[in-house]
DNA sequence: AAACGATTTGACCATTTGCTCAGCTTAGTT
DNA sequence: AACTAAGCTGAGCAAATGGTCAAATCGTTT
């Protein structure tokens, strides 16, 4: 209904270009490997797409739009930053384990020079400037301890980063199987306490604050 | 004892070899562009390897000794925690920034399953696990918060790497033009910062404070 | 059933891939 | 100078690469 077979299609081809290209790269990936992912025959690919050069843009494309709903800081700007923190790591780290493809091909594209994703960089950037301003802003309120905002956000986009590019790498160190789901909670738990700490915040209140409980979260002079 | 031709060039092989494998992996890389990297003809090339897959694996090999270096938290159990940290933190940053290709390639390896590793993979997991025990003896002492210590070190992992793996995209958050150097002890001193406070530690220490302060950027180059 | 455009196919192209080889040049030893 | 071995080269291999094409098939509409 909805779909037609041909853009049902076109979506299949994209999904295993997506998996491909994030594994070797565009020069690395073949035609013949996105075919048989796809389920085509080489010729029937080359039907539905116009070049393997093309099909890359358009994944990126593809890739930076479902980027943008995670990429970027909340703008709920009356938020209490722990809030806004704890939010931010869950989304990131979420997507990456739920979707490491996606995130290795942008990591990917990003390390390369980004060349393809020009036209997208200036969006991107955009967005760290507004994070970076929100950050500044705990600062001046006095919300959260000083710090430099933008190496706060590559620090917290490399941590949550991490569980995409290196997800077989946690797993194989927390001791999770290949079938198994890793306990993305307790990831997440751990990873956003790194940045409330740097912060000088403490989670936002669900339960007993029992983790926190020695010595008072030093609030320590820099 | 002067490096015979033979290994000064077959270390110019590996040399090419590690950044373009680094670039496109095994699969993407062509013995091609090694070659012309190494300033060889191809034939020329394969008269020095067997071919691209030992040199492949000669390549991790080169890289996993190197790795050894860096990659684990000190020995000296005596240290105090704050130092350790600050000082693996340092050294794992240092390293990415000054040959990325090596953590690339290695990062690259790991997320590909590190199939070519599994040999190494043991040396490393019992590395970690030694971390891990330092760490947790760290904890039951008292000297530092409570913590999950693997997660703790998968994330200094992640925060390090990432000036390896996304230098570029660092260095235009950061205004850094591309021949310019990064300001390596700020981020070393921001990503630091942010360990120790997970920690419950402040920096380290203050028989020599201002070595941590105000170095600024006089780092032995290559 | 005929006609239609939208698909699918096998054969095929030029180029590149990893790699080899016979013969050439060079450097070192006697 | 004569001999040897190490190093280098152009030509070339089979296989795979990205991509094309005319001819065959399919699903619809008339």
């Amino acid at each position: 209904m909805a779909a037609s077979r041909r853009q049902q299609i076109r979506r299949s081809i994209l999904d295993a270009a997506i998996i491909e290209f994030s594994r070797n790269g565009l020069e690395g990936t073949s035609t013949q490997a996105i075919a048989d992912r796809a389920g085509l025959t080489k010729p029937q690919l080359h039907y539905y797409i116009s070049s393997k050069e093309e099909l890359y843009d358009e994944a990126l494309q593809f890739i930076v739009a479902e980027w943008k709903h995670i990429f970027f800081m909340s703008t709920e700007s009356d938020a209490d930053p722990a809030h806004v923190i704890v939010s931010y790591v869950t989304r990131k780290i979420r997507h990456a384990i739920e979707r490491p493809e996606v995130a290795r091909l942008f990591a990917r594209e990003v390390a390369r020079g980004a060349t393809a994703l020009s036209r997208h960089w200036d969006d991107l950037a955009a967005s760290v400037d507004q994070s970076t301003a929100i950050i500044q802003s705990w600062i001046d309120q006095g919300l959260i301890r000083e710090l430099d905002p933008l190496i706060f956000q590559m620090n917290i986009w490399a941590a949550t980063e991490y569980f995409a590019e290196h997800g077989a790498q946690a797993r194989y160190l927390l001791g999770v199987s290949d079938g198994e789901a890793l306990d993305a909670d307790r990831l997440i738990r751990e990873t956003a306490e790194l940045f409330l700490a740097r912060a000088g915040l403490s989670a936002p209140d669900d339960r007993n604050a029992s983790a926190m409980g020695t010595s008072e979260g030093g609030t320590s002079d820099p």
